[in-house]
DNA sequence: CTGAAAGCGCTTACAG
DNA sequence: CTGAAAGCGCTTACAG
């Protein structure tokens, strides 16, 4: 029995060859006689031979693993990235180191550097929400680790970058609920300040303004962190008078907290008031009424990123690019 | 400008000193002038010199990463064992290479190996729907690779073990429904032969036998798969007369299902009728009305899980064990 | 306390 | 087509 796993020394002495030979065997190069290789191939198979990644890429500066940071990876959204990332690296034979910020600059900081020193061959983040500097990215460049940042991008980072349109999706909520008659349409925003919120926000606004729609500011109310208090924001927006006759929201789970406060309020949906979510959660095909919502492509953001990233790695190439994916409006019951 | 990163061959030029001395000084070895130490210290930060991780690696036969594998990353109760394991990496100074096997024994046995080949220093895994056989389990104990398994676990698989209690989960739960008064409790399992399920119910008939209440074969029902068809089971369970008047339920999703189809019958959750569901999803909280459920600590057991791997990795122990981790009853309004 | 040497497992010019 | 040699960046007995 060997106690450790077989080399290529093993292999070269068993066969009474060199080890150059071996390695020339092994790795399908031209320039090697077809029956040494298949001798090699073998007996590499009947010992169970695997080439030891390790020492592979310290001669070939190059470890085929691929660094990648979240704010959470415990967030619908994020985990969907990651499935696609982690659906394409075994197919491409890359690997993922992945790294969680939750959601903390410096911790952020703290991972991308022992993501560096494990020698990756390229780096994808979505940056926490304090993340300001683009300081930890340079410092990977100058190594020559390529970024791609997806989803929460630094929008003057000097590198790729694979986002989602959000406003375009906001975009066309709104004007699915104009065109089903809606002229009251609230709208309950996110945490301000930041680009989700924001950029949903424009989404509304532009969709009112294409259709000639005056905004009303108390028509529009902002909940403070994502999942708490939408309930004093959608009190808001439903005390305006005249009430709304439609609500977009920022994320699913305030929509459906709103359901309830609309039941209690005597009032139907859809029949009196029409609402739309966003994100596509499981649960929103469950509710009853089944929400509306728009859905945003996690698992194709993910791939598309790696396999970017990979692009960037094996070409060298150093052109920054933007790729824009898009969002699927999912019509329920809750809007029609 | 250096083009590459800084070795400790630059160091020991730099200084006039051997490699080894660097290395030495470098890794705070004992036999070592601390004058020397110093200098060295102080020029690598200078220098910012990194150690090369992949060298090391190769030298100490040991690589630090720990390889994971999931039935799927984007599921909720996963991402959050992930995410534990992933804090409690960082902190203990490991690397996670995570794949997924989307439930396929090939892909779950390809990932193996391919996390095998990377010289993984141990294996944490979750097994697939499919996954009967420990084959791999027992091909990376041979390699001297110790496995922890979680959550799904294979019962006789030879290696420690990682599991949250969700059959006293259930029973608990259905205890709770018993004190409050309910004799007709109905359960809604999930599909058949699967551990969960089988836990699950478990729980619910031990509850039902300790309390001395008859198991009657029409409150209780399937679901062929997790998230569809949930409304066949509970309509099955509804039109058992008398009718029930508490439900069970195998997860949170189901139970919302439930939630409209039981208001359309005319009954009042939870006056006329209690539910209870399992895992604790956002969502729960949400619904109206909120949901009493069972919480499982995912976080916690990815925490646990990587703990105790970290342990047989540094202290080469054999010893197997078996960690139950206990689940919370989370009781809100629709059990009150 | 320090240095020279061997070695981890592989790849890749270079000579033949 | 094959082999000897050097090297990737580090660690660790071994001598001194």
């Amino acid at each position: 029995m060997m106690q450790r796993p077989p080399t290529i020394k093993d292999l070269a002495r068993a066969l009474n060859i060199s080890v150059s030979t071996v390695s020339r065997a092994l790795r399908n190069a031209t320039d090697i006689n077809p029956e040494t290789r298949q001798a090699v191939l073998k007996l590499a198979k009947e010992m169970e031979y695997e080439p030891n990644f390790i020492a592979q890429s310290l001669v070939k500066k190059q470890t085929h693993i691929i660094g990648v940071v979240v704010p959470s990876i415990d967030s619908n959204y994020f985990s969907e990235a990651l499935s696609g990332m982690t659906d394409c690296a075994i197919e491409q034979n890359y690997h993922l180191m992945i790294c969680q910020s939750n959601e903390n600059e410096v911790l952020e900081n703290k991972s991308i550097r022992k993501l560096l020193s494990c020698n990756i061959d390229g780096l994808l983040i979505s940056v926490s929400l304090q993340t300001k500097s683009d300081n930890v990215i340079k410092e990977a460049q100058k190594k020559h680790v390529p970024v791609v940042m997806f989803d929460r991008i630094i929008p003057g980072a000097d590198c790729t970058k694979v986002i989602v349109n959000e406003y375009e999706g906001a975009l066309k909520a709104v004007e699915h609920l104009i065109k089903k008659g809606c002229k009251r349409i609230a709208h309950i925003g996110g945490p301000k300040d930041l680009s989700v919120s924001e950029n949903r926000k424009k989404g509304y606004l532009d969709a009112l303004a294409k259709h000639k729609i005056p905004v009303r500011e108390e028509l529009i109310a902002h909940c403070k962190s994502f999942e708490e208090d939408a309930i004093g924001a959608i009190r808001k927006v439903m005390n305006a008078k005249p009430r709304p006759d439609a609500i977009f929201f920022i994320n699913d789970l305030s929509a459906i907290t709103a359901i309830e406060y609309i039941r209690r309020k005597g009032l139907r949906i859809p029949e009196d008031i029409k609402i739309v979510g966003f994100n596509n959660d499981k649960v929103s095909n469950v509710v009853e009424p089944a929400l509306t919502t728009v859905m945003q492509p996690g698992y194709e953001v993910g791939k598309l990123a790696l396999g970017v990233l990979i692009d960037e790695i094996e070409s060298k190439s150093t052109e920054r690019q933007l790729f824009e994916l898009r969002t699927t409006l999912v019509t329920r019951k809750s809007s029609r």
